[in-house]
RNA sequence: GGUCGGUUUGCCGAGUGGCUAGGCGCUGGUCUGCAAAACCAGUUACAGCGGUUCGAAUCCGCUACCGACCUCCA
């Protein structure tokens, strides 16, 4: 199988052309979230991200197994032995178990995924179920000597490791730096040295999520569920991983270290990393406090949002800027995407009733190769999506006589629109909730008749009342030449 | 402080040496009883200074400003 897929590659900072380890079989995995509170835009241009490159290998033919995990352990508030497992903090404040915290989150990211009509991953493992996993990796990683045990819990030992490799090669770091930089935290007498990271922890009396190990009762790092999940589904050695530019160091760091420090080689041959949402020029996150969830858009329900924005209309937002620059929020930006989208859509749907003629006034198979070339070229969506806007003036050329299309050129053009639009970037008709059914739908059209019956005698004033009321009532009226359609604000 | 990245037209956002990115907005037009919607057209910018070059938004240097990571974070 062949491409001409270049993609971005943060080991080597440069673009690579992308072959597969065992073609046609891709192995992704994507870092997931971690679920004790609900997702935001962010999780939203990572989950996003990484289905339209499922969707898009899929396209291009490769049988892709997608993983993306569910972090429902919890990790500590900070690098200190000390804090609190943010899971456990959410349960103690909510009155509720943690699995119960993990369960309603993880239900909630789920119909927000499917909201945003994202591809289910074809596993997403939890990292509570493979407990087992970690600490047989723990145990290599022992073996191997490249972590040690104090007082029931197990640490990596970065600086032993990167005797022999380059622990900072991913993030561009080297360890004299991050040695020198490294702020003095309370409470890490346990480690030798402040680089070290967990990769089982002992829980003190308070900590509920606790399994018993060969070394104490307790839960594992924060660092290692990837590394054991992404080995046990997609081989010692898997094509792509990815996951947001936030978590390049120090997690996916520890994840090389500790696969090269347990299995002897390194197991990911592109990583891939999205940027981040800035709301007003800063990084939008949980911890910073400043940002919006999806359900916040999707029922207006925020300070910084002017009105409600459906799902699509966020996921044509992020696709029309690429993953790798940072993307700033901001309502007229998104009222913009909004309009685009319907615009594209609409296009896209006029397709199937155009009539084909003898000859194409229109280059369609430029139009194919410029779309291929943008995806091509490190999944550049906005590209893409600029080629595409430039075909939809050609659609409605057709549509209203100004151009011409060829019987064959017509099918390309019908499957190039449905290939991008629908399976490669996912983008649906809003199913925005149908204001047609029901009884205010029934007025609505009932009035509508009577204007129309008055428009029909010439009685304009009261056809102008009519519409004037529906308006003052946020109905907006659009005449077409079949008849009133209208939409409620 | 260290490392990395950015500064593009009213807004969002592509683009890496010469050719109009695109979307939204705005302006004009077509259609319509009028308006809206829809469609069409117009809307030429690249932080500052210096350098390389026949030619730079694009390469190099300096300055200013902004951001990310360095602690959990998509």
């Amino acid at each position: 199988m062949t491409n001409n897929l270049y993609v971005y590659n943060t080991l080597t900072r440069e673009k690579e052309r992308f072959e597969p380890l065992n073609p046609p079989f891709v192995g992704l995995y994507a870092c997931g979230p971690t679920v004790y509170g609900d997702a935001h835009l962010g999780h939203a241009r990572q989950a996003i991200t990484f289905d339209v490159l499922y969707r898009y290998l899929r396209h291009l033919g490769y049988k892709v197994r997608y993983v993306r995990n569910i972090t429902d352990v919890g990790h500590l508030e900070n690098d200190a032995d000390e804090g609190e497992d943010k899971i456990l903090k959410k349960a103690r404040i909510e009155s509720l178990e943690p699995m119960e915290v993990v369960q309603h989150y993880m239900n909630r990211y789920h119909e927000n995924m499917q909201e945003l009509n994202l591809l289910q991953p074809s596993i997403e493992p939890r990292a509570s179920g493979h407990i087992i996993e970690q600490q047989e990796l723990i145990r290599k990683i022992l073996d191997a000597g490249y972590a040690y045990e104090v007082n029931g819990s197990v640490y990596f030992d970065v600086i032993r490791y990167n005797e022999t490799n380059h622990y900072g090669k991913l993030s561009g770091r080297k360890i004299e730096d991050l040695l020198s930089n490294t702020r003095t935290l309370d409470g890490q007498s346990e480690k030798r040295n402040a680089l070290d990271f967990a990769l089982w922890k002992k829980a003190d009396p308070a900590h509920i999520m606790r399994w018993s190990s060969p070394w104490s009762e307790g839960y594992p790092g924060w660092h290692l569920e990837c590394s054991a999940m992404s080995t046990k589904y997609l081989g010692m050695q898997f094509d792509i991983h990815g996951g947001g530019m936030d978590l390049l160091f120090p997690h996916h760091e520890c994840e090389i270290a500790q696969n090269m420090a347990g299995y002897g080689q390194p197991s990911v041959k592109y990583w891939m990393h999205n940027n981040m949402i800035t709301i007003n020029g800063q990084k939008m996150g949980r911890s910073l406090g400043n940002f919006i969830t999806l359900d916040q858009f999707f029922s207006g329900d925020h300070d910084l949002i002017d009105r409600i924005y459906p799902p699509m209309a966020i996921k044509f937002f992020i696709l029309q800027a690429h993953y790798r620059s940072p993307l700033d929020f901001s309502n007229d930006a998104l009222q913009g995407s909004e309009k685009g989208l319907l615009r594209l859509l609409k296009a896209t749907g006029e397709i199937d009733s155009l009539q084909p003629g003898p000859t194409s006034s229109i280059p369609v198979n430029d139009l194919i190769s410029s779309c291929d070339k943008a995806m091509e070229d490190d999944m550049n969506t906005p590209v893409l999506i600029a080629h595409l806007f430039d075909g939809v003036k050609w659609i409605n050329g057709l549509s209203e006589g100004r151009h011409t299309i060829s019987k064959e050129d017509l099918v390309k053009l019908k499957s190039l629109y449905h290939n991008y639009v629908y399976d490669v970037l996912g983008l649906t008709k809003s199913e925005a909730p149908d204001p047609g059914k029901g009884i205010t739908g029934d007025l609505v059209e009932m009035i509508l008749q009577l204007r129309s019956d008055a428009k029909v005698n010439r009685d304009f004033e009261t056809a102008d009342r009519i519409r004037d009321s529906l308006t003052s009532l946020g109905i907006t009226i659009k005449d077409k030449k079949e008849g009133a359609d209208w939409e409620i604000n």
